[in-house]
DNA sequence: GTTGAGCGTT
């Protein structure tokens, strides 16, 4: 069982060791993905987090959403799946 | 050297 999150909200200089450490807390963290722009290359400020276990994730989501995170308060929520989008 | 909406192009 895995369930994928989402995490917004970022502060800029947060990294992927940042929010995998803060997740890893809670459970096993499968992958940890940050986003940035795919034309730019710069950090959106946020990522999607991977954990193999679901009760942990939805802990997790319960322990870290609004929780701070390099200065910043995170928002956790499960992903949706991944699909083509146009830009805002 | 900037920015803050927001769901990832593997």
């Amino acid at each position: 069982m895995s369930k994928n999150l989402y995490v917004g909200n970022l502060a800029w200089s947060s990294t992927e060791q940042e929010v995998r450490n803060a997740f890893e807390a809670f459970g096993e963290v499968t992958s940890v993905k940050l986003i940035e722009d795919r034309e730019t290359g710069r950090p959106r400020g946020f990522g999607f987090v991977e954990m193999s276990n679901d009760s942990e994730a939805q802990e997790a989501i319960n322990a870290l959403n609004g929780q701070d995170l390099g200065g910043r308060n995170i928002k956790v929520n499960e992903a949706k799946p991944r699909t083509e989008r146009p830009r805002w």
